[in-house]
RNA sequence: GCCCCUUUAGCUCAUUGGUAGAGCGCUCCCUUGGUAAGGGCGAGGUACCGGGUCCGAUUCCCGGAAGGGGCUCCA
């Protein structure tokens, strides 16, 4: 035999016996893979079913880090099953290019944002393409293109018409770091979600959508998603839209000639209202103080009240303060002269901004009045004495004190008392919601300009939508830093324009979207990111929408789910999309921690990606990911072993070099117990995917590469059909999540590429099924013994062959029976007397 | 303070009203011509605690503990 064919330092590829090396296989199957494009979606002879798998696209402020590998190996998990399954599956990606990082990181380095952007992406995009996501590169977008942000401004326009967008004067939430106003669902515990800045009030003038219009529907339509969206969102999403049912209720006010209503969910109680409390910052309270004695006081406590963060605000240890504005309302019911109060514990932007005070059941209420020493009357009989113990009973009970609804429990003294009430016409049923409109407005530079023109005398007029987009100035000649109001004023140039209705100088409004508004609808845009005359085709959208899987962190939960929602019901209603649900199931992945905290550089736990990818390369680090843990399970990189992924993957990829049989062998020949652990590892792999449990799916996939392993070496040995049946299903369970070793392996096999398109194995139910099954044979519940049986084995048969069983013979020790209970195949329990 | 989730081997997690499993890790053995490796054997569990239902509970119900998450002046 001539030495080279068995030489001791090889480095031939076909010999059996070279070590994995991830870099050189990363770098052979890359190129062919963007030769052949498998992962695209849009060919119009494409017969293969649908399915949308959608990744919450990234802002592209740097490279891309370890939360990115970790969210985007789920997302390819699923895409990249749903292929082999044989479906059409469009996994686009993009950029949510707008917004603050970007724009706060432009301002640090003085770059231009546009440039700075630009770079970021194409960093981002090319390690995409190494990390071997499966997305469709011919659908990319980014919301910073004006050929997408036009369509921002032009569903903006759609809203206006239906006034669906408008503008208010109105107490908001504003971060003095950031320099711009924020909506409720961008304040985190009184902290700027961006910078952790105490946010503060600010009176302005600001655009809003109407999504309160909405909230009703946001809520019923969450049936669609019960067990297919994770409970915990569908559970914040209730919270917080916050719907309560109860009345308003119309109270006389002395010297006042309309009369106030308040809003409550207790009517029930209206004959425990001892006082009555408007809020501090409102206009009602101003109005009720003005000419009274309390006049200065008020004015000097609303002093205090603006200046209050919402941190200081919220601490619900905080004493309740408040003004006596020496005014009285009168009780509706009962005719009660009650003194009004005004406090910053009542919200002036929720229900009418005043409340009727019931301190015997409402603790809030009861803390106001052991305060200020007003009076406590209870009118749901209850054990204890709220004025005594400081508590206040919320408990059902029959009513006293209260007049006709004395004897009647909560349920009954609610409808009574509403009867009551719409009979004199001082009051009626309501419905209140925790959920605001949404303030879209931002005072910043790197968003997309809202297209509306300010004209003396026409006033607010929308940009006609020929002249779409309204584009960004350039940023040169621009002071970018926050200071208050948009950067976009000091392009005079800009700013001043003809007015589209008189034609008269007008100036533009210099403020820009919340980037919020982009990821709202960018979902539709994939169909056809390149559409010039609409910001999609409904007919696309019909073929492929709603996606059927989306994938993303819980920190959207509330903020881009739900402005989504919103966005679908409104496009539903406007007849351009057919259905009102975009997401039909969602999977929140967990985060990548270091040492259980999150990774930041000043924590100094951050673990870098490429570092990782360069040390363990991109298969073995998507392996990591995904075994980790269920998906939704923060994955901390300190408790996983990307180096013992990377010794599986070796093993996995030797076994393709050991196969000695040829391609397209008739497995049917081969070894049946190898067979029947291949097909239970595919079977149940595709039950764990389909139900997110990936890492089950990987521990499936390491119990086949054991078991061919064994049965290469002390088994059937490598020519056996079957160790081939068992080395392709290995392949493409691991195209799923090791793209480069699978395809690697494929290759080995003897087969072309790509083995991301190889199709999932039919599974032979037939190997499924055992031949025998173990029936364990109890006494009083306990183990004694146990037995081969056939699976269909009859009641009475296992029943005879267990009664005889040496174990029940001797644990029986001669005792009567007094039941046997047989679960055939599996079973049999026998209960002495 | 209110609500939700979790608790199974050293670790990460499966499973099931009826024999408690996997992967990783670990011990030991083999290999030293797959070797900055490979193969094999094995150890390891009172299924958080306490009650209840049941022939039988890790699983279902109730209570408690620990950990995690959400909400928090929304009348």
């Amino acid at each position: 035999m001539p030495a080279e064919e068995a030489p001791l330092m090889s480095e031939s590829p076909d010999d059996g016996r070279e070590a994995y090396d991830f870099a050189s296989i990363q770098d052979r199957w890359l190129p062919v893979w963007d030769e052949m494009a498998p992962f695209r979606s849009g060919r119009p002879d494409d017969e293969r079913p649908r399915k949308y798998v959608l990744d919450m696209f990234p802002y592209p402020s740097g490279d891309l880090h370890m939360g990115h590998a970790e969210a985007y190996a789920l997302g390819d998990v699923i895409a990249r099953y749903w292929v082999q399954r044989g479906f059409n599956v469009m996994h686009p990606i993009g950029w949510d290019a707008f917004g603050l990082p970007a724009e706060n990181a432009a301002i640090k380095n003085g770059e231009d944002p546009v440039r700075w952007t630009y770079e970021n992406i194409e960093q981002q995009k090319s390690s995409m393409r190494r990390y071997a996501c499966s997305f469709d590169w011919d659908r990319l977008l980014n919301t910073c293109d004006p050929e997408f942000y036009r369509w921002n401004q032009w569903l903006f326009l759609q809203m206006y018409e239906r006034g669906l967008a408008y503008r208010k004067d109105s107490a908001v939430n504003w971060c003095p770091k950031d320099q711009t106003v924020l909506a409720n669902e961008q304040v985190v515990a009184g902290l700027c979600e961006r910078c952790d800045t105490p946010v503060t009030k600010k009176k302005l003038n600001q655009w809003y959508f109407r999504i309160t219009d909405y909230a009703d529907r946001l809520l019923e339509d969450m049936q669609q998603l019960e067990g297919a969206w994770p409970e915990k969102v569908l559970l914040m999403q209730r919270n917080w839209i916050g719907r309560s049912t109860g009345a308003e209720v119309q109270f006389a006010v002395e010297g006042r000639d309309e009369p106030v209503t308040v809003y409550t969910t207790r009517p029930d109680t209206l004959y425990g209202a001892t006082f009555f409390v408007v809020a501090a910052d409102s206009d009602l309270a101003a109005e009720l103080a003005t000419g009274t004695e309390a006049e200065s006081e008020f004015a000097a406590y609303l002093e205090r009240v603006k200046r209050l963060s919402d941190v200081d605000r919220m601490d619900s240890a905080r004493a309740k303060s408040g003004v006596f504005l020496h005014r009285y309302a009168v009780n509706p019911v009962n005719g009660e002269r009650i003194p009004i109060w005004a406090s910053d514990y009542v919200l002036s932007d929720y229900g009418t901004g005043a409340i009727m005070a019931v301190p015997a059941h409402d603790q809030r209420d009861l803390d106001f009045a052991r305060a200020f020493g007003l009076p406590v009357r209870v009118v749901v009989a209850s054990e204890a004495d709220p004025a005594v113990t400081g508590e206040a009973t919320a408990d059902d009970g029959p009513h006293v004190n209260s007049g006709p609804l004395d004897g009647l429990c909560k349920a009954e003294a609610i409808a009574a008392i509403i009867e009551v009430l719409e009979e004199r016409g001082t009051g009626r049923p309501a419905v209140n919601y925790r959920l605001r409109d949404w303030l879209i407005s931002r005072q910043r530079y790197w968003g997309t300009p809202i297209p509306i023109v300010h004209c003396a005398s026409c006033g607010e007029v929308p940009v006609p939508l020929d002249q779409l987009p309204v584009t960004l100035p350039p940023v040169e000649g621009l002071d970018p830093k926050p200071q208050g109001t948009s950067p976009l004023g000091g392009a005079t140039d800009w700013v001043a324009t003809a007015c589209p209705r008189c034609g008269g100088p007008a100036l533009r409004d210099t403020d820009t979207m919340d980037t919020f508004v982009d990821s709202s609808w960018y979902y539709l845009r994939y169909t056809n990111p390149q559409d010039d005359t609409a910001p999609f085709d409904p007919d696309l959208v019909r073929e492929w929408l709603p996606v059927d899987q989306y994938v993303g962190g819980v920190t959207h939960a509330i903020l881009h789910l739900l402005y989504s929602r919103f966005f679908t019901k409104v496009l539903f209603d406007m007849g351009l999309v057919d259905f009102t649900e975009p997401f039909t199931r969602l999977l929140n992945q967990g985060m990548v921690v270091m040492d259980g905290s999150a990774m930041s550089k000043s924590r100094g736990n951050l673990v870098r990606l490429s570092d990782e990818l360069a040390v363990h390369g991109v298969d073995a680090v998507r392996l990591t990911m995904v075994f980790a843990g269920p998906p939704e399970d923060d994955v901390d990189w300190a408790e996983v072993s990307p180096s013992g992924s990377k010794r599986f993957l070796a093993r996995a990829w030797r076994l393709s070099g050991d196969v000695a049989s040829e391609p397209g062998v008739d497995p049917a020949a081969g070894d049946l117990g190898l067979r029947k652990a291949t097909h239970h590892a595919l079977h149940d792999a595709a039950t764990a995917v389909e139900s997110f449990r990936f890492n089950v799916a990987v521990a499936r996939a390491m119990e086949l590469v054991n078991a061919t392993r064994k049965a290469i070496d002390s088994g059937p040995g490598a020519a056996d059909p079957a160790v081939r049946e068992a080395a392709e299903a290995v392949a493409i369970m691991l195209s799923l999540v090791a793209p480069y070793t699978a395809e690697d392996m494929w290759s080995r096999l003897g087969h072309e590429p790509t083995v991301a398109l190889a199709g999932w194995p039919a599974v032979d139910p037939a190997l499924l099924v055992e031949e025998t099954v173990t029936c364990v044979i109890q006494v009083a519940g306990k183990v004694r013994d146990r037995i081969d049986v056939p699976p269909g084995i009859g009641e009475e048969d296992l029943r005879a062959l267990a009664m005889a069983s040496p174990g029940l013979v001797k644990a029986l020790e001669g005792r009567a029976v007094r039941t046997v209970i047989v679960r055939a195949p599996k079973l049999v329990n026998v209960v002495p007397a």
